[in-house]
DNA sequence: GCAAAAGTGTTCGTTTTACACCCATGT
DNA sequence: ACATGGGTGTAAAACGAACACTTTTGC
């Protein structure tokens, strides 16, 4: 049994070259059907269409989400949405806030709870995930129509982001297991939507001493091929407890 | 009509020399006896009382909630939670987040939004609340047995308390309209668990601007009177949207 | 050899820390 | 006159901001 007042949905990002994106999923019109009255005749159906258009265009994406079991954890439950759509275990993922409007899905009171997920974009085929087909990276600055609040919970999930990131070590998981300073540092300045000082960024970085040098660079970059960083676990520990800043200019 | 698996739990800070404060409510046996299965005979609820003491020792106090009414958004229905238990509106009132687990209520699925409110002590004798007989203000350090996991959501409200106080002009909710500097000073050292110097916190609140002298002295003390101060309404509203640093030693 | 990005140091002003004594008031 | 907390300055160290050139590599 699920809960019918009760849903989860995932902001699911990703980051490469071209920024930050989010992994949606296009609306499944089976689902949204049994949001509607049981009862509705086809013409009260028709007048519903025609009030939320959101109902019955292929031009809506949403949020991955799906109704609570009675008997899962939220948390568990979201991790479990998570391995659904991209087939991973282990991404760092996150709780929002709760969204309650009473308005927020029509002729249905849903509160959902939100949560973001970072992750490692070594993943981002998808290949792992039975649902691949439904599923689409989205550039952030282009995002669809999207159902009901999504966009507001995406907008959300980016202050979210933005204040995690700013005082602890989070937005590594949106990395490569081994990256450049210069992806680092552009994930800084996407995640944080500001322009850093190369030097003065390098320096904060080595006195945390969050990263050691892999010993391995680039291959196949058309100019000078830049060292490969990894974590160094213990300290991301530490800096994960203690906090950091990482507010720059 | 009321959600039956939502509902908000609110916990309410208060402030004095004695540190901080929680106002919990004496738990109401009428409502947990709705917990229990309908058709459970006397013998079964006997067996569950015995298995769940929470469900019947006067021992237990609980915050203050209720289960979230179909046509009320979530931080409406929080907002009037408080106004019940108080009498006071526009309180500082922030979602924690929301607490899930399947089993942190025995024999129902009950999905909790938890908030935590400042209250300025001023309002601490709580004569505006009509239900302040079953209402007390508990030392943080001196919780009593609390119900369900209302602990766990007490000690998640004070982490986000303090993330906040950190970095967000927050605290001063927990403060009089008038207060030394000696006060804030303390409430900080309080809610960060952490003795500050006084010179250099001082030069810290001198640098924001935030705080102006109200030309009133404390009256009644056993030594040199301190200097009352007030916000700067403007440089609080600033602070609050860009952030501070509070990060002290 | 040139295009493209990697990598690196110094200076200066600001902020943080550590630290101790006199002041005003009530009893 | 004494007890209680209020109020204040300075020096040294660490940090943050601004700023430009050389290095490596592939084509």
């Amino acid at each position: 049994m699920i809960l019918n007042s009760v849903s989860v949905d995932c902001v699911i990002f990703g980051f490469d070259k071209s920024g930050l994106r989010v992994l949606l999923n296009q609306i499944d019109k089976e689902v949204l059907r049994k949001l509607l009255p049981e009862q509705a005749s086809s013409e009260q159906i028709r007048m519903i269409y025609e009030k939320h258009p959101v109902l019955t265009s292929d031009l809506y994406w949403n949020l991955f989400g799906g109704h609570v079991p009675e008997d899962q954890d939220l948390d568990e439950f979201a991790k479990n949405l998570l391995f659904q759509a991209t087939g991973l275990n282990h991404v760092f993922l996150q709780q929002i806030s709760a969204f309650g409007s009473p308005r927020r899905v029509p002729y249905t009171r849903v509160i959902t709870i939100g949560y973001y997920a970072l992750i490692n974009p070594d993943y981002y085929d998808l290949k792992q995930s039975n649902l691949s087909k439904s599923l689409k990276w989205f550039n952030l600055n282009e995002l669809p129509p999207l159902c009901f609040d999504h966009n507001q919970i995406i907008q959300q999930a980016l202050l979210k982001l933005r204040q995690e990131v700013m005082y602890h070590p989070v937005g590594f998981h949106l990395l490569p297991d081994k990256f450049t300073l210069t992806e680092i540092q552009s994930l800084y300045e996407v995640i944080l939507n500001k322009k850093m000082d190369t030097r003065n960024f390098r320096k904060k970085l080595a006195k945390m001493k969050l990263l050691v040098d892999s010993g391995v660079k680039q291959q196949n970059v058309a100019h000078r091929a830049a060292k490969l960083y990894q974590f160094d676990i213990q300290v991301y520990e530490k800096l994960k407890m203690e906090g950091l800043n990482f507010r720059i200019e």
